[in-house]
DNA sequence: GCCAACGTTGGC
DNA sequence: GCCAACGTTGGC
């Protein structure tokens, strides 16, 4: 099993979303490196969920791959904020998996908080001005995540 | 293939 | 709102 970190902006599309939906298509992702880090996940990865742009910045819940990648629909679509003109059906540039819910930390965990602990200091998400919106992280650092947040 | 200009991300 | 750090685009 693989652990991953993926960012959203909450006033897009939130944890509380991904609960109240269940399942979802994380859909809109417009970066090669991120989209084949989506496309090697397989169904029972264990997924972080990040919120950025926001006031608590920080790691919010866990979720997990319930659908291997799939060429994403928003990318022929015309009328979508996603919509790219260079994608066809034969050869879509954009993938990505369908993650299910698996539950919500009863507080945010920091980003401020993340940077503070010693064993984190090697995280995609902490290295000087990564932007990348899907990380692969390591079972240590997953580990310590869920430990960090049953404070 | 280079690289300047431009656009985006995302913390602060 | 600012701006550093990237990533992408497109002319040459």
């Amino acid at each position: 099993m693989a652990f991953w970190l993926v960012k959203t902006e909450p006033r897009v599309y939130s944890i509380e979303d991904l609960a109240k939906d269940k399942v979802t298509h994380w859909e809109g992702v417009r970066n090669y490196q991120a989209r084949n880090y989506l496309k090697e996940m397989v169904v029972g990865d264990r997924v972080l969920i990040y919120h950025s742009n926001d006031e608590q910045i920080g790691i919010v819940g866990v979720a997990m791959v319930s659908k291997t990648a799939y060429p994403d629909p928003s990318q022929f679509d015309r009328s979508s904020h996603y919509y790219d003109p260079k994608a066809t059906k034969e050869e879509p540039r954009w993938f990505s998996p369908e993650i299910k819910f698996l539950s919500k930390f009863k507080d945010v965990l920091l980003l401020s908080t993340l940077k503070g602990v010693e064993v984190l200091n090697k995280m995609v998400l902490l290295q000087r001005g990564s932007r990348l919106s899907v990380q692969p992280v390591s079972e240590l650092e997953f580990k310590q995540i869920l430990k960090l947040s049953e404070v």
